[in-house]
DNA sequence: CTCCATGCAGCAACCGGTTGCAAAAAGTAT
DNA sequence: ATACTTTTTGCAACCGGTTGCTGCATGGAG
């Protein structure tokens, strides 16, 4: 079937280990030889099985990304860039949806560990303990979630929770509400503690939520019932699926009440109103947890925080508070 | 470091082989040796190296999913579809994105092969031959696209096509122009050929143009000149450029010029206007793509062609024409 | 012309499993 | 008790690479 590596061997006339360095250790062997390996190789047509490879050298050149949910606007632009990147390093990436469940997703970082050098957990909903356990298998790096003494990348929600309440306040509006996401989510407990510390703001916390347009459109009576006549959302997906319900209710945005998401999804860019929201930099955090993992991953240390910056688009979705 | 069968055979006393039994053919030991085999296993923490297992069975037990763009929302559906089902035959995926790039596709393919048994091509922008040639090395089923003799799955975008262009004649609209997509999409041709089959009718083929959003609004000066009051674009994104576009320079949709995407992405029902669209089954497209290389990877035969049905959605994008 | 360092290639064990074959154990029929 | 099956287990080779070690040339230093 395959060509393999004694294939090339026996065509060349040299020992397995010779074609095998002529690959893997190019300066321990002769140059002549090495191009003749080389085209005997091309000839034939073969390529390394990193299967195999990865048996005695226990790197796989595979990369785990797990996230809650590909379908949900806010990961693709990330899967995007991590496994650009790791193309970049010659690495191929698994891709898994857990389904925002727990259960799965820990299922599948133990099949996963032995086939990867490194597992991405994107806005996992595992507890602290469970992710320090599994870490013990694999090298980590967590995006949108915070664990002690762990790789981690995250965006900047907290202060753009401040921004937008601020942005909220600053239109005149005094009650407010946070239309939380997931309980296990970092990014939603981040937006709550944010919003609490600003003393001077009424906010409601209404929650929690799945994070889905279902979720917005299903918590609309709710903050109505809340009075608040701003809203941060978990995310753009809620806050537009929040902003149908309300229109179904009669309630207008943001005549009635203003409505700030989280992410900048497209769908919010072209949305009626088109959505103010946080922006978050999903794509540099691919990227960059990419590279905190392979780094990780050749230096047996696992640490270092990065925090990428938000930002505050206002576009229509949010106005001045009338009364 | 990891827990290897032979650790299992040491701690339970039996050879390696007996382990080896125990987990991948069950009725060939001893039911008792099974069970205590089992435990001790369990209690080690042992999981079998799929890796390694893969060496000798042949089977990877992995399955590369190759997308044109992960981002563009008309993928991750079909992703998450087809992640979801592979996950239930206890396969993993995956997945890459080709930037659109041809050559990166192939070169995607050639270092996935080893590692995969078998490989779903999404929109795949290869020639047909390259796609026979690369056939020899790995089982495919094909999205999106036709190739003779191979397995593929199909979404029925021309009877789409005819559909959008029955509706757009209905409003009353004579002269016709469809934005087309890449050159090397299949999904393009086809709407192309049962556009130009409906003799009925003028329409005007504007493109190649990248599927996306700038795409959609670069075309915009093209169909005004066009003279078009009826559009039909490659798909949602491009066709929600357009609408930008046409937008910028005075014209307006549907009052001007109506204008049908294609996908149904979530983009386009959120959208000023609500886009009138081919709806895509794309999550089925996945499962059911998924099951017949999985299918196919046992049978040693990958054929079949399964046509899915598509659905014009008619939104607010289209209108009567005004003479 | 030795002696030794250096470069290059071969040998063989190993990574973690699987599997055909044979031996041992257990069961059955005579 | 013997001969013959049928289970159950062990042995060892193998999958496709990698790598520490050894051995052979070659070349420079003394």
């Amino acid at each position: 079937m395959a060509v393999t590596i004694r294939d090339v061997a026996r065509a060349s006339g040299v020992h397995v280990s010779t074609v095998s360095r002529a690959f893997s250790a190019p300066h321990l062997v002769n140059p002549e030889t090495r191009v003749r390996v080389l085209a005997v190789a091309d000839d034939l047509g073969y390529r390394p099985n990193r299967a195999a490879r990865a048996l005695t050298t226990g790197r796989t050149h595979n990369l785990g990304l797990i996230v809650a949910d590909i379908a949900n606007p806010f990961f693709p632009p990330l899967i995007k860039a991590a496994q650009a990147q790791a193309r970049l390093r010659d690495y191929h990436v698994f891709v898994a949806d857990t389904d925002e469940d727990p259960k799965v997703e820990e299922e599948l970082i133990q099949t996963l560990t032995k086939q990867v050098d490194g597992v991405l957990l994107c806005s996992p909903r595992l507890t602290n303990r469970t992710i320090e356990r599994l870490r013990q298998e694999v090298p980590f790096v967590l995006v949108n979630r915070r664990v002690k003494g762990m790789a981690t990348v995250l965006m900047d929600v907290g202060r753009g929770a401040r921004l937008a309440v601020e942005h909220l306040t600053g239109l005149g509006h005094r009650r407010l509400a946070l239309v939380t996401g997931p309980s296990g989510s970092w990014t939603s407990k981040e937006m709550q503690e944010a919003a609490a510390a600003m003393s001077e703001v009424d906010v409601a916390f209404l929650g929690p939520n799945p994070p889905t347009e279902q979720g917005g459109r299903a918590a609309a009576a709710e903050v109505i019932a809340s009075g608040a006549t701003g809203v941060l959302a978990y995310n753009d997906l809620v806050a537009i699926g929040l902003i149908e319900g309300l229109a179904e209710r009669g309630v207008d945005v943001p005549g009635d009440i203003s409505v700030i998401g989280v992410d900048d999804i497209v769908a919010g860019r072209l949305g009626r109103p088109k959505l103010t929201t946080i922006a978050m930099p999903t794509a540099t955090a691919g990227r960059i947890a990419v590279d905190m993992l392979l780094q990780s991953v050749d230096s047996e240390v696992a640490t270092g925080v990065t925090m990428l910056e938000t930002a505050l688009i206002v576009r229509e979705s949010t106005g001045e508070a009338h009364s």
